[in-house]
DNA sequence: AACTCCTATGCTCAAACTGAGCATAATTCG
DNA sequence: CGAATTATGCTCAGTTTGAGCATAGGAGTT
């Protein structure tokens, strides 16, 4: 079958993890991700993802992997003649790098986009935010309407007793962006119904760069609980309290620490190195290093969960 | 950034289940995936799957999920100057329908191109298809990579009283690829150092349609641990054991009767219809339906098991 | 030295979940 | 009526999960 010719770029999501600190790497001041154009050169896609990052960014990436390809008419929108765009989004994990900056490139706390996600600090979200949504479901044409709203808010807010799902982080942002309350929502002509005086509602990105930011957070919080990726966010040596830091950055809510500990040590995904961590006013810790063969001596998917449960 | 320009079509894994076979539609008897060009009129690529496989084949498309892109320039390499191309796969779940065969359409059983992956009759794999495997590590350079090739086998296929991980399908369709044993593989140029007579490599397809084939196997026999897809392949009305064989056919693999249904129930996904199933020569079976609405009351990703365990 | 504060680390326990099996109910078939 | 067959209810041990108590090993303070 004979397909239709389309102008092809792939953007990235670039995660590592500093500290307590999330960061996802920018360009344009913090308004866009990186992006380059898929070259015939590059052996497959993947390929060229690393090609530009590497290059770009001079950060070696560990770990690669696709994450959606988008192509609706609605991005982008050039002249029609010209075709459509693809853009095929991928999700790399690295660690920060003392910023080169020669390319504009930057380091930034992903919460800054997405403020509502961080619960590590109060695992009771804005109600400002939750009264902002209810005032969206409440301007629905029809009861039942309102109903229906209002439902996908408690469920994707973890209202009314529901618990918080940390995983669908795309959700909440299409809710938002459906009650008009992200920038981006009044961009593409969306109005609003709730008094946004006062919300938290995160930086905003060019294009749909905050929703496929959001598709990266969602996919790295899901895969860090059946796989062990946030390894590729550590240095080499850590103690167990780092790794737990780094993962409640991700996961955006705090762990039990004794249990994370027996998760980690139970998995036998890591094996101390005999070296002391500095000390920091507190008994030392040891620390530890990942156990980098259990990659390969386990099948993951579907077997136990790596890190990060509560 | 400005992308250059390539050709994109959108490939379908449509999967139905009838009785307790899963089957998969194909055309070009049985060889290639049903595949359309990316249209601009189209909104959104979803829609443009959509659109034309319910004009090619007249099924209703239920659930409809982006599988992978793919755009190495192994595959189809065409003329450099043409470009590469970009395919951009799906994964849709529907019913099988009265054939209507007007376009060489078919259902055919998943297994013909995966025998390996139905394990619901004998737990235990082909022994001679381990030996191949075995083969193949032994053919290795050095003595390193033969143990390294040796524990990826053992990983993939669950030997060695390893368990047998049925979502990592993929993974077992590259490795015998790699290793030489199923045909795309010698058409590509790999030589193969074992005995392949009398193996069941199953079918081939054209291209990397298998390849893609097993991306959607995989994809879908992992979402149905934790999402409740199976019932947009059942009809209205089904019986507890209609519903779990098709989940076994799905995962390849049989479950413990009272635990299904205990997990069925407890996660209050069906209620009955009040109607009895037609008799079989046993006692008779309730008939019952899915209850619609979970799909909004819950936030299915991180929830409890829908199903399939054991 | 005694005390406080802090982080690391070990251990316990109940609730929930899983995997497996026993037992009984309601039919059809011969 | 008994055998075969399928549906359905219930039990039970092993494991996992969530949460808390207790102790260990350091630094700084009095």
């Amino acid at each position: 079958m004979q397909a239709s010719s389309v102008a092809a770029e792939l953007i990235a999501v670039l995660v590592a993890v500093t500290g307590s600190t999330p960061k996802v790497l920018t360009i344009a001041e913090g308004k866009s991700l990186p992006s380059g154009p898929l070259s015939p050169e590059h052996r497959s896609l993947q390929a060229g993802v690393r090609a530009w990052v590497e290059r770009q960014t001079h950060h070696p990436l560990g770990y690669v992997e696709q994450l959606y390809t988008f192509a609706d008419n609605d991005r982008n929108a050039g002249p029609r003649g010209y075709g459509r765009a693809i853009s095929i989004s991928y999700l790399g994990l690295t660690r920060e790098q003392p910023s080169t900056e020669d390319d504009g490139a930057a380091w930034g706390d992903w919460y800054d986009y997405f403020p509502w996600e961080d619960r590590r600090r109060g695992s009771t979200g804005d109600p400002a935010l939750a009264q902002a949504l209810q005032d969206w479901a409440d301007a629905a044409a029809s009861n039942a309407q309102t109903r229906a709203r209002a439902l996908r808010v408690a469920v994707a807010f973890g209202l009314d007793g529901r618990r918080w799902n940390e995983e669908i982080v795309l959700q909440r942002y299409e809710l938002l962006y459906e009650a008009g309350l992200v920038a981006e929502a009044a961009r593409d002509g969306i109005t609003c119904h709730s008094n946004r005086a006062g919300l938290a509602l995160g930086r905003p990105m060019q294009q749909d760069h905050r929703r496929i930011l959001a598709t990266g957070i969602a996919r790295l919080r899901a895969k860090i609980t059946y796989r062990p990726v946030v390894f590729e966010l550590m240095p080499p040596m850590f103690t167990l309290l780092d790794l737990q830091r780094s993962v409640e950055a991700l996961a955006g809510r705090l762990l039990h620490k004794q249990n994370f500990r027996r998760l980690v040590e139970q998995q036998e995904l890591v094996e101390e190195t005999g070296i002391m961590a500095e000390p920091t006013g507190g008994r030392p810790a040891k620390l530890f290093r990942f156990r980098a063969d259990v990659l390969q001596e386990r099948a993951y998917a579907g077997t136990k969960p790596p890190l990060a449960r509560s």
